[in-house]
DNA sequence: AAGAAGATTGAATCGTAATTCAGAAATAAT
DNA sequence: ATTATTTCTGAATTACGATTCAATCTTCTT
């Protein structure tokens, strides 16, 4: 039992992030077995507790939210260019975005739920040091004067793509993903005195 | 049967609004019972559909939570005062906030629960307007000098404070209530261009 | 204080989900 | 191809929560 092929394991969690996103934490056994397209004994031959395979998927997404951020600005030398990019990766397109939805979920289950929380307070931290070591290298490089120290900017600017993100995954009327982006481009450029000149990298490439 | 006396009403708001604080919006009929001292059957008596109990308990939570910002400001003339106040009112003291858990809870259910969605979102836009109309009468009066258009301004204000509540509710080790309010403060010094010196109001009256 | 209306209980019932497991199906090994 | 191993199903069992309701307790009315 247990330890199922990566291939395997990979197709559980990823039915398992649908069920999540879908029903919350408080998903049912069933519910993730009908999104894997299994029975509810298949999933419990692999893992007999379903809180483990939640907590799997959930940092399976966590994960992997925070890997597409590195890669989105990998290759760019430009500070402004890093910043700007960082923020475009950090709010969802839209409401339907799978993995915001789990970590909307996650961020209601935390109080309650230590795992929750140790898991999204770690992605939030690195999500700061990554914004982090953007702003000390823009500083170093004299393209950013920081207007406050750039751990603080750092995490206001997470904090802002975090509250976007639940905004926009609630449908907000009137804040979609340019706006949101454009708000937290205001602060960053007031916190950074850098006109961070905004050509969304959506409409080419 | 239905609408209750004002006071039992009030008793099995209160109840409900703790049993969703402790167990999300997926609290089952018995846990909101055990939190009101009664069996289930006194709870379906007055609501039948535990669903119209919760919601009129979140809206309950919500219209508190907006009133006690605008009384915790009300009769203070000076703009900075009236700004720095409200900021302090919108960060949870501690992880045990009953009524922020709650609020939490709701931001995890909202994309997946239209009622909670609008709920979240109508007390968002109440508070930008909150914000706003500081903003505006500072700026009318000369004291802030607007680096945004306020909506703008006031939009990342509440984002900021609903993500530092986020992270103060999930324990972050290092985001207290103190610090959570100096990093929005930060902010609303670059964007006001006011020095915004914080008194806490928490050490003195 | 008697009676009526309102509120609550506790037991019975129903429904749903979790759990177990013998055996079938699929996959891998030889 | 045969055997062994892994994976999965479907049915049976068990557990739990929702719902109903007759009986009881409370509170109000007069």
């Amino acid at each position: 039992m247990s330890s199922p092929s990566k291939e395997r394991r990979d197709r559980l969690l990823l039915a398992a992030q649908r069920a999540m996103a879908e029903h919350g934490t408080a998903v049912r056994l069933n519910q993730v077995a009908d999104e894997a397209g299994l029975t509810s004994g298949a999933i419990l031959y692999h893992y007999p507790d379903l809180q483990d395979l939640l907590v799997d998927a959930t940092r399976a997404v966590s994960e992997r939210f925070y890997e597409e951020r590195v890669r989105a600005i990998e290759g760019i030398e430009d500070p402004a260019t890093r910043l700007i990019r960082t923020i475009e990766s950090g709010v969802p397109l839209d409401n339907e975005d799978v993995g915001v939805k789990l970590l909307c979920a996650l961020g209601g289950a935390a109080p309650r739920h230590t795992i929750y929380a140790i898991l999204l307070t770690s992605l939030y931290d690195r999500q700061v040091s990554l914004y982090q070591s953007i702003l000390e290298t823009g500083s170093a490089l004299s393209v950013f004067t920081l207007k406050s120290p750039s751990l603080d900017i750092a995490r206001n600017l997470v904090s802002l793509e975090d509250a976007y993100g639940y905004r926009i995954m609630a449908g907000h009327p009137t804040l979609s993903y340019g706006s949101a982006v454009e708000l937290i481009l205001e602060y960053a450029r007031l916190a950074t005195a850098h006109k961070l000149i905004y050509k969304s990298s959506k409409e080419k490439s």
